[in-house]
DNA sequence: TACCTATGATTGATCGGCAG
DNA sequence: ACTGCCGATCAATCATAGGT
């Protein structure tokens, strides 16, 4: 086949794997929204400035991760539980927050 | 800001791990580039990802810069010439405009933060 | 150094929605 | 009803980074 992949030799070779807190701003967002991790356009934006990584980036990051998560979801059942969690109080904390504002304005 | 459809009022009183929503269920239907027709035993339709030889690319590459967008007469000229469908000659052309999108919103956005940040 | 897994990027093709 | 395009995503693969 004379690998006729060498067509492009692009810039995949300069990967470099994001920092341990983009890591971990990431995988906080992936598993807090676990039943939907699709982020808006906006959301994917805001993620990309906290981890300083571009929106495209965060697009792979997240297409990757849900990809490779379905494939082998035991793989990532410990992963999962950590930041499950870790996400959970603040989640509740947000739907306690949002409850309360919603009774105090409802028409 | 953003909501989660999936359970409102009460929720997760059990489940002490995760559950298996719809999104990891998602299947993508085979690609159907198969030429539907002869193929004896084997029922093997190209149901798989076509790897265009660097030719197919640089003449596809080439089209593209000099129309963005195709004809039809033009896609069936370039399907024949380089012995593909007209259907990937056009996801090609598509998926070639969404690239040079992307390009051009990657490449003005660091000049953009570059001359916030002076 | 060799080998294997983790991970970011690329890309042909699919999906749903919209316009003509 | 049918067709092309867009935007997002899928899914398989590439090539490198990291670990043993």
């Amino acid at each position: 086949v004379m690998i006729l992949r060498s067509r492009f030799l692009d810039a995949r070779r300069k990967r470099r794997n994001f920092s341990k807190q983009a890591t971990e701003i990431l995988n906080e967002y992936f598993y807090s929204h676990l039943s939907n991790p699709y982020p808006s356009e906006e959301a994917k934006e805001e993620l990309a400035k906290k981890c300083s990584i571009t929106v495209s980036q965060v697009s792979n990051w997240f297409g990757n991760k849900r990809i490779r998560y379905k494939k082998n979801i035991g793989k990532f059942q410990e992963e999962a539980n950590l930041y499950a969690a870790k996400t959970a109080v603040t989640a509740a904390h947000a739907v306690a927050a949002a409850v309360q504002n919603n009774q105090t304005n409802s028409p | 800001e953003d909501k989660d459809p999936a359970c409102p009022p009460e929720q997760c009183p059990n489940a002490s791990s995760t559950q298996t929503f719809d999104w990891m269920k998602v299947k993508r239907n085979p690609p159907k580039t198969a030429k539907v027709s002869e193929y004896g035993l084997l029922g093997q339709p190209n149901t798989i990802r076509t790897n265009f030889t660097t030719k197919q690319l640089t003449e596809l590459e080439k089209e593209f810069h000099f129309n963005k967008y195709l004809t039809r007469a033009r896609r069936v000229e370039i399907a024949a010439t380089l012995e593909l469908n007209e259907t990937q000659v056009k996801i090609w052309f598509q998926n070639r405009r969404m690239k040079q999108k992307k390009r051009e919103k990657e490449g003005l956005a660091p000049a953009a933060a570059s001359r916030s940040a002076k």
